[in-house]
DNA sequence: TCATATTTGCAAACAGTTCTCATTTACATA
DNA sequence: TATGTAAATGAGAACTGTTTGCAAATATGA
C-alpha cells in the first residue's frame, strides 16, 4: 500500500554505511531499491513525498551524496541534464540512449570492458571507474 | 603577438556554417582551434578577452552552440564539471581521466569501437555519437 | 530517560548556462 | 560607397540544478 514505509532490509545499506537510520532515509532508499528506471533528484523527491510527507529536496540531494560516497549508488549525468541515479546493486552496465525517446537502455560487454583495462594499461594507468553511454536511434527493418 | 587577431581559414567554418562573420566569433574560433587542450566557457572566454575586450561570457556560450551544431566543436562533461569543448576537426577519439592530477589524455580503439557499434546493432539501434570516459590512476612502475 | 552528535527542513547562496532587450554590426543590394 | 535590414552583441536578469548555513528535531548510546 503505497504511503508505507516499508522497514525490509533497506536499513542494513544505511547502518553498514555508519550513518543513522532515519525517516527520509528509509523513504529514499526503499525507491531506489525497487524502481526500475534512472531517476533524478527532484522525480526521487517527487516519489519520496508519497513515503513521508515531510521530506524535502535538500535531503534527497544529501541523502544521494551519502549512498554515492558509500558506494551504495550511481550518479549519471546524460548530456547536459541533471544528474540520474540508480541502485549499485545491479550488476554492472553501460547505457544506450534513444535519441528519439529518451529511453534507457542497459547492456554489458565483457570485451569492451577488457579492451579499456588493457587501453588504460598501455597508457600505463588503472582504471578505477568509466562511463560509456551511446547515443542512437532504432533501426528501420 | 598577443592581441592581433589572424583572419586565417578560421572565417571559413562560419561561412560554410552560413552564421556571420564577426569580430567575436573570429577570437573564439581561433582559440578552439588553436588551443591544445580542453578549455570550459569561462577559459575561453578569459582567452578570448585578450584578442578581443569587449566579447561577453553569453557570446560565448552561444557560439558554442552554434559552433556544435554545426558539428564544428565536441561538448564534453567530465564527471559534474562545466562543459568543455574541443575542436571538431581532431581526429576522433575518447579521454582518460587521471584523478589525482586533472589530466585528460586522449586515445582511440577501432576495436571498440567496432564493438560499440556490434553491440547497438544486437540492440537494434545504429550509433549517432558515444561518450567514452575513463577514470583512473597512474600505475607505478 | 537523558545527553548529545547527527540529521533535518527551510531558505538563501551558489555555479553554470540561457534569455531578454536595447544597441550595434555584417553584409546584400543599390 | 552608402544603406536597409536581419543577425549578432553586451549587460545583466533569470533560470536550473545543486549545495550550504542555521535553528529545530531526532536517532542512538549510556
Amino acid at each position: 500500500m503505497a504511503g508505507k514505509i516499508d522497514s525490509a532490509g533497506y536499513e542494513d545499506i544505511l547502518r553498514a554505511a555508519g550513518v543513522r537510520v532515519t525517516r527520509p532515509r528509509r523513504a529514499i532508499l526503499q525507491i531506489i531499491e525497487t524502481c526500475e528506471d534512472h531517476p533524478d533528484a527532484t522525480e526521487i523527491y517527487r516519489r519520496a513525498l508519497k513515503l513521508d510527507k515531510s521530506i524535502s529536496l535538500a535531503t534527497v540531494y544529501r541523502t544521494m551524496k551519502v549512498l554515492e560516497d558509500k558506494g551504495a549508488i550511481h550518479r549519471h549525468v546524460f548530456d547536459n541534464g541533471p544528474a540520474r541515479f540508480e541502485n549499485a546493486a545491479h550488476e554492472h552496465h553501460d547505457h544506450l540512449v534513444d535519441l528519439d525517446s529518451g529511453q534507457l537502455i542497459e547492456f554489458h560487454s565483457d570485451r569492451i570492458e577488457a579492451l579499456q583495462e588493457e587501453i588504460a594499461a598501455r597508457l600505463g594507468y588503472s582504471i578505477e571507474r568509466h562511463r560509456l553511454v551511446l547515443y542512437g536511434r532504432k533501426l528501420r527493418k
